[in-house]
DNA sequence: CAGCATCCAGTATGATACTG
DNA sequence: CAGTATCATACTGGATGCTG
């Protein structure tokens, strides 16, 4: 399991590892940049501003961070073609793109309970915006 | 889509409005922390202290933090018992269940490209440890 | 035990400017 | 155009102490 790291050295150390690697590894990946940008990815291949365009609101800065992490990590493949000016594309590569469908999976799920989760968040904020003492509230 | 919030003005002011609450909640919930949480929890029922025990390295803080969000968010269910010393119990609700989903599948993700990965890193970084120029690193 | 507030360091992020 | 570096700042997250 991910949840679950093994802190405590031996009996078998190489467990410990691994799960430290899968920790980080989800580390990486679990932060909303990265995952938009897997998703918009999607099975296209875009170059860096094209990408910038799809991933609304996202700086010069994190998209190249995110993108230089998704490349170190092997789902991202980066392709640099050396004309002027410079033009370098970007594609998910076969484990990005086992990686993007559990995102699909998370965006989808978003849209499903946008409704649900709007009345959810309307009935934990009533009370305060009520002007109600925080100590009664809940 | 997520990836895209239409940052002008209507023709339909609600699409918008409801591209940046999916937006919203996407962030809200595409955080380390949060999914770690939510895949701690699974199917069970746990009290603070036990959740603080499941999910490693998580702190006090970011525990109770995250909780009300997922809460406000009606992702979790909190159940405060009225004991001395008090007990509090989390539970996934239905919407939290159907995420958990997809995080067990970045879960399982993690897990079976483990390897692929850390050879991947490997290859990435080799040109970096060798103390070449960055300039002619890739 | 669970929760909240406060303080503070470290980090993430955005804006800007410069290079190939 | 894409990338890197720098700087200022906002925010995150951890530690601590207090409350019911």
């Amino acid at each position: 399991m991910v949840t679950k790291q093994r802190g405590d050295l031996p009996p078998d150390a190489d467990l410990t590892r691994a799960d430290s690697l899968a920790r980080e590894i989800f580390s990486d990946v679990a932060n909303k940049w990265a995952l938009l940008i897997i998703e918009a990815l999607g099975e296209r291949t875009l170059r860096f501003s094209a990408l910038r365009n799809e991933v609304d609101g996202v700086s010069h800065k994190m998209l190249t961070q995110n993108l230089r992490m998704l490349e170190r990590n092997g789902l991202v493949r980066r392709t640099v073609h050396p004309t002027v000016p410079p033009r370098v594309d970007y594609t998910l590569t076969e484990p990005g793109q086992a990686l993007r469908a559990t995102v699909s999976g998370m965006c989808d799920w978003t849209q499903r309970y946008l409704t649900h989760i709007e009345t959810a968040r309307r009935d934990f904020d009533a009370p305060f915006e009520a002007g109600w003492p925080r100590a009664l509230a809940r």
